[in-house]
DNA sequence: TCTGGGGTCCTAGGACCC
DNA sequence: TCTGGGGTCCTAGGACCC
């Protein structure tokens, strides 16, 4: 049986939530309206454009470049600081709306859906009615518009969704294909990035009708199953069902930051890692997880990146170990160049009731060990996960975006002995 | 002092074993 | 003075997404 598939995408979000706000709070200006965008700190050597308003896009800004950049090309552009907390409640209002309307849905990122509302037709009435009806309730409720599209799989609601913004409902049903879909740029399909369009455009494939007319074989030779991938959905082939739950397991975990100057010195780094450490095991034990490998990774100055990662003996969920093996890890790759940014991973996640002890293992010291997480643990959960720290992490740099994650405003610091 | 941060997946090539 | 080959596992780096 054919399916119907929504794509959910909120206009903007981080900016249009911004400007919901802010109106709120008695702003009188709609930053929808003008030339506007969501920045982060250039002091931080973190401004880059995160969203931008409608108006501002006119003048050729684009998310991901420097704000210098784009200010060049609008001098007018206001900016505006992100706000994270606010982003996370407004996601979750948003899909409210979509959990009380529809029973098989799928948070896809902080501000896109995508709803299988197949044999939904007697309840609210055909796909493209419906759409139209969830558009104008989340406008209505919420203040900020989104654009929906509307198809019978996965990839061609997501595509349809991009044909028209702000506020609308698309479709590009698979008899639309040819007419809908193969005349757009072929770095504008789904899997597309910068790199396999430029291998494509070499290759003389421009639009996406060019790719879905090549000969699926060439296609694998050359990229492999990626190429294999986008035929597929050139052709509008995705077979890739909506999964129904609110959140799958996550596979891994990082934290990283970019440094507010340049750093080669070891003194200076280690305790970075000490705080990306301090606060990644924090959360890797609000999942309910050990990890049984860690990773280290840095961009230096001329955006090399460099990683290493490495197996542990045992699965493990502790600070202090987590800390001495990340340290080890860097000092192993480390060659003393200026470093830029800095980050670390813990992956092959595990349950943590399924871990268990080694022979080599002393019980009554891993025991103490627990109990010293445990104490900071809740220090953290009632402060803010940066209100304790270990001593060495003070003088490092600041992880804001952490408070993402934060339902506490409050940040109370203590400094913690080990 | 131009380019964030958090994820997932794939692949090429090296190590190692038989 | 020629130097197998096949299989598995591991991992660094890079692709993509938001």
């Amino acid at each position: 049986m054919a399916r119907t598939v929504f794509h959910v995408d909120v206009n903007s979000a981080f900016l249009s939530w911004s400007a919901v706000q802010m109106l709120r709070n008695g702003y009188d200006t709609d930053l929808r309206l003008i030339p506007s965008a969501i920045g982060g700190d250039e002091e931080k050597r973190k401004g880059i454009v995160l969203a931008k308003s409608i108006p501002a896009k006119k003048y050729g800004v684009i998310t991901g470049e420097p704000l210098w950049q784009a200010r060049k090309k609008c001098p007018e552009l206001v900016i505006v600081p992100a706000n994270y907390g606010l982003y996370s409640r407004m996601s979750s209002l948003f899909t409210e709306i979509i959990d009380h309307e529809f029973p098989v849905w799928q948070k896809y990122s902080v501000d896109e859906c995508f709803i299988d509302c197949t044999g939904m037709e007697g309840i609210r009435g055909d796909p493209i009615q419906s759409a139209e009806a969830l558009r104008s309730e989340i406008k209505e409720r919420l203040g900020f518009t989104v654009s929906i599209g509307v198809s019978s799989c996965k990839v061609l609601a997501k595509m349809a969704g991009e044909l028209k913004k702000p506020d609308a409902v698309s479709s590009i049903f698979p008899y639309e294909v040819e007419k809908k879909l193969w005349p757009l740029p072929v770095d504008e399909l789904f899997m597309v990035g910068r790199s396999t369009a430029r291998a494509l455009n070499l290759m003389g494939i421009s639009q996406i009708g060019d790719l879905a007319k090549t000969d699926p074989e060439i296609m694998k030779k050359r990229f492999g199953k990626h190429g294999l991938s986008i035929w597929l959905y050139a052709n509008g082939i995705d077979q890739e069902p909506v999964v129904s739950t609110m959140r799958e397991e996550p596979k891994s975990c990082s934290q990283s930051v970019t440094l507010p100057h340049d750093m080669s010195c070891e003194k200076d780094i280690i305790p970075v890692i000490s705080r990306l450490c301090a606060a990644l095991a924090y959360r890797l034990r609000r999942l309910g997880k050990c990890c049984c490998e860690v990773t280290v990774f840095f961009k230096d100055d001329k955006f090399v990146t460099v990683s290493r990662q490495q197996r542990l003996f045992r699965p493990t969920d502790i600070s202090g170990e987590l800390f001495e093996k990340t340290r080890s890890l860097f000092r192993l790759i480390y060659d003393g160049r200026p470093i830029r940014a800095l980050g670390i991973g813990f992956s092959a996640l595990t349950p943590k009731e399924g871990c268990a002890f080694t022979l080599f293992d002393d019980p009554a010291n891993l025991g103490r060990k627990f109990a010293i997480d445990a104490a900071a643990d809740s220090v953290r959960s009632r402060f803010g996960g940066e209100s304790l720290l270990p001593a060495s992490a003070l003088i490092s740099p600041t992880f804001e975006h952490l408070k993402r994650f934060e339902p506490n405003e409050g940040h109370i610091r203590t400094v913690c002995p080990f």
